[in-house]
DNA sequence: TATCCGAGGCTTTTT
DNA sequence: GCCTCGGATA
């Protein structure tokens, strides 16, 4: 159970709340996920059925946090509750109501972000588009920003304004028409759809109107349009919505996200109670005032004020480093320090910066030092190629529509069946509208084949029959390893002896520990579930029946936090542990808190029964769909003890004693592509804030003077952030040092290096509006002009631009130039520039 | 059809 | 600097 005294007043208010619209404003370290598990517990115990409640993430592993903790509160209490992220929640409602979405059948899968530009690719290439000018990703981006914006292809099409964008429209209709025939959706179309089915069924939008009485949403700042409407338009009869959020998080306005859902939360719901949570549990005292001070120099913004009564705590540590060498040197230098000193365990430490390229000089000299560390990077699990061939496979058993699995998986491993090849068969399949395995079957009767390619494909297509009857039923694991097996997968990769091959030899029987943890976790009534998916009523009959048919669905068919945890294919992967020499942690370490998310919470009890339900049919489409829907950041292994080193963006939601932000630079951070914009300048401010509250108890932040950044060396000023730091907050000498001693490396080398230097850089002086023109020390002379990092300058065909770096001296001297949207490197003497 | 090489590209990425 | 993609070649 749980108890109200846990919480303080405004918590505890939140929590007591029971009907109409409530807006929780809730800092940095405020105990937000308390309060949602306090208040979903204390709706159930007050007599709300659990499965009236609807709880929405962003993240898996928000989700599960949440599962975890309200299952500790509630125990069986809970069983029949939502608690899901907006992808999966939409999905399980699509799946539930396909026959109301025409189009697609009930086994689509969904496709990623490489699959899209896969499909997009081939758009463009039928619509015969300069891929200069019309570049895949490009497009990409815009079909999503419409898609966000619930544009449908007719609307798109209706609004292009631009060339662009009539090009991009026609792309949207092609590539919305080739997803349809895959029977494929991409992330976007899971939000868009939903909504497009409940605004055209309305006994279907009655329905979850009617069974979901209780809505909470966290994170509410990150919600684009289509996220912003789907809710909406759920909470519209009972208005039991609860949304949670930071105006100050609000750093993915870039993909769609609309801080002005959460600041208009009050006209929408005028009746709405506000409330804020400001006390910290998280930061000291110090960390706090500076990234408050630093938050405040944003304008747009609702007035708040975090505070703690956390103690002072240290003072924060700038260190003007000469390049990103020495600034690498330091980090590790300061880590093997701390933990020579202090005892502190790997985990403690993260390392944070703006752009995932800035990770490989860390890496070096952590191994360099012998520490232990972990990189959480781009790319996934799931992304890697020999995991996504296998995923092609499963895709094309479970649904033969899906041309771009097909298309992946033809050749893999080589069956000397290449491009023209697979264009026959595609054409064929088209004409004669057959799915993939169809068209197969008959590819004797495809036209211009030769022999040896005819047979091949005959040869594929009876694998793929006899792995398909096996895919129907019995284990994942198994077919997989079928699939490994019969195809000579593992052959191809065991006859090559490379390291990189080795590698996926791992991933796959980490994969394959995957599947059998799926495989584990299915109870016997697959069967069971299977057909009530199947027969299922439609939405708009009484809720009373499906609501129990949810609740026998519940415990254990549909709660896999085992298989989502899963834990185990991470550490191998990308994610690795990279264990140096003489790693000696103390004794004590272990005991230490370990980073978590909203860590005040008391510490949790060993897993109850599952009782708090999430979203997964099961089979290969249940298992192809926890795949689509589940990111690996969420498998960030607390169990090992490794330095972190991630981006700004990915530490969202995390905490850690001590925090390293390096790339401290104008043109890094903030990022040369916002330097131009207001809003994209208060969106990089705002990543400040959330790195900045990331740290617990120290924080170090870096910056170099110059930087081998994209094969050249580039010489940055200080971030304007610093700047924005009290001085009064941060030292430039860490304290743990012995005084200053002779000429070290540290002192004078950088004091009295080239340009603005560790105290000129503008901290003491304190601007405030940004500009940072006036700091700049002149750092090229030409004969005409003489530009300097932060001019602002026109150029006839790139436009308006700002300096990010200058190299080398006069006229001859090379810039760059940060165009909206473009970097350019331009050589001072020809460049043609104005000033504006 | 497979492979090799070079030009161009390059924020952030919960799903 | 490093990776991806596409074109040219064997």
């Amino acid at each position: 159970m749980y108890s109200l005294a846990d919480l303080n007043p405004v918590q505890r208010e939140a929590v007591e709340h029971r009907d109409g619209p409530l807006l929780i404003l809730a800092g940095a370290g405020s105990g937000k996920t308390r309060v949602l598990t306090y208040r979903i517990a204390h709706l159930v115990a007050r007599g709300v059925a659990p499965w009236s409640i609807l709880a929405i993430t962003f993240t898996n592993k928000a989700a599960k946090e949440m599962r975890q903790r309200v299952e500790t509160l509630l125990g069986s209490a809970g069983a029949g509750l939502w608690v899901s992220t907006f992808h999966s929640a939409c999905v399980r409602i699509l799946r539930r109501e396909i026959d109301h979405l025409s189009g697609y059948a009930r086994s689509f899968v969904i496709y990623d972000t490489g699959d899209q530009l896969s499909v997009l690719k081939s758009c463009l290439k039928e619509l015969d588009l300069d891929e200069k000018k019309f570049p895949a990703r490009g497009i990409s981006a815009k079909i999503s920003d419409w898609k966000n914006r619930l544009c449908q292809v007719q609307d798109a099409e209706g609004q292009a304004a631009e060339y662009f964008e009539e090009m991009a429209a026609k792309a949207y209709r092609l590539y919305q028409k080739k997803l349809m025939a895959n029977n494929a959706l991409d992330f976007d179309d899971i939000i868009m759809l939903t909504v497009e089915l409940f605004r055209q069924n309305p006994t279907v939008l009655d329905y979850y109107r009617d069974r979901f009485r209780y809505i909470l949403v966290d994170e509410y700042q990150d919600t684009n349009h289509a996220q912003y409407t789907l809710v909406n338009l759920l909470a519209a009869r009972y208005r039991n919505l609860c949304v949670v959020g930071d105006d100050d998080q609000a750093v993915y306005g870039w993909r769609g996200a609309d801080v002005q859902n959460i600041l208009a939360f009050e006209r929408d719901y005028p009746e709405a109670v506000v409330l804020k949570l400001e006390q910290n549990y998280r930061s000291t005292k110090h960390i706090l005032q500076a990234a408050n001070a630093v938050v405040r120099h944003n304008l747009d913004r609702k007035a708040k004020s975090l505070w703690t009564e956390n103690l002072s705590g240290d003072l924060l540590i700038h260190y003007a480093a000469e390049d990103e060498r020495d600034e690498a040197r330091y980090v590790a230098e300061r880590i093997r320090r701390l933990k020579d000193r202090e005892g502190r365990p790997n985990k403690d430490f993260a390392v944070l910066y703006r752009s995932n390229a800035q990770s490989r000089i860390l890496e070096e000299y952590l191994l360099r030092e012998g520490i232990p560390y972990r990189v959480v990077s781009g790319m996934k699990f799931y992304e890697r190629m020999e995991i996504k061939d296998i995923l092609a496979y499963l895709r094309v058993l479970h649904n033969p529509a899906d041309r771009v699995s097909f298309s992946r998986i033809l050749n893999v491993p080589k069956r000397g069946l290449g491009e023209s090849v697979l264009a026959k068969v595609l054409l064929y399949a088209e004409e004669q509208g057959l799915d993939m395995l169809a068209a197969l079957r008959e590819a004797e009767y495809i036209p211009g084949l030769r022999p040896q390619a005819r047979e091949a494909l005959l040869s594929l297509s009876r694998l793929l029959e006899e792995l398909r009857e096996q895919s129907l039923e019995g284990k994942i694991t198994d077919l997989v390893e079928e699939i490994l097996d019969k195809t000579d997968y593992w052959t191809m990769l065991k006859a090559d002896n490379t390291p990189e091959a080795q590698a996926r030899v791992e991933n796959l029987q980490e994969f394959l520990s995957v599947t059998a943890e799926y495989d584990a976790k299915i109870p016997e009534e697959r069967d069971e579930q299977a057909a009530e998916e199947g027969n299922r009523p439609a939405a708009g009959t009484a809720s009373g029946s499906l609501a129990e048919a949810e609740d026998r669905l519940g415990p254990g068919a549909e709660d896999r936090p085992g298989t989502q945890a899963g834990g185990t294919f991470l550490t191998g992967g990308e994610d690795r542990i990279v264990s140096g020499t003489g790693d000696t942690a103390s004794a004590g370490a272990e005991d230490r808190p370990i980073p978590e998310a909203g860590g005040d919470f008391p510490a949790e009890e060993e897993d109850g029964p599952a009782l708090v339900i999430d979203d997964f049919s099961a089979g290969v489409g249940g298992f192809l769909e926890q795949v689509a829907l589940v990111a690996d950041i969420d498998q960030l292994n607390e169990g090992d003890d490794g330095v972190v080193l991630m981006t700004m963006h990915s530490a969202k939601g995390l905490e850690f004693p001590v925090v390293f932000l390096v790339g401290m630079e104008e043109g890094i951070f903030p990022s040369s592509h916002s330097l131009l914009a207001e809003a994209a300048l208060e969106e990089e401010r705002r990543l400040c804030y959330v790195a900045l509250t990331r740290a617990k108890e120290k924080i170090y932040l870096c910056c170099a003077s110059r930087r081998l950044l994209y094969g050249h060396i580039q010489s940055n000023l200080p971030s304007r952030f610093f700047s924005e730091v009290p001085p009064e907050l941060m030292l430039d000498r860490d304290p743990i040092d012995p005084p200053p001693r002779r000429q070290g490396r540290m002192g004078g080398a950088v004091r009295g290096g080239g340009f603005a230097g560790t105290s000129g850089h503008g901290r003491s002086k304190n601007r405030d509006d940004g500009s940072l023109a006036s700091a700049g020390t002149p750092l090229a002379t030409g004969k005409s002009e003489t530009y300097h990092v932060g001019d602002k300058v026109e150029h006839e065909k790139f436009g308006r631009g700002i300096i990010v770096s200058v190299k080398g001296e006069g006229a001859s001297a090379i810039l760059t130039v940060a165009f909206s949207g473009q970097l350019k490197q331009l050589i001072s003497e020809y460049a043609k520039l104005t000033r504006f």
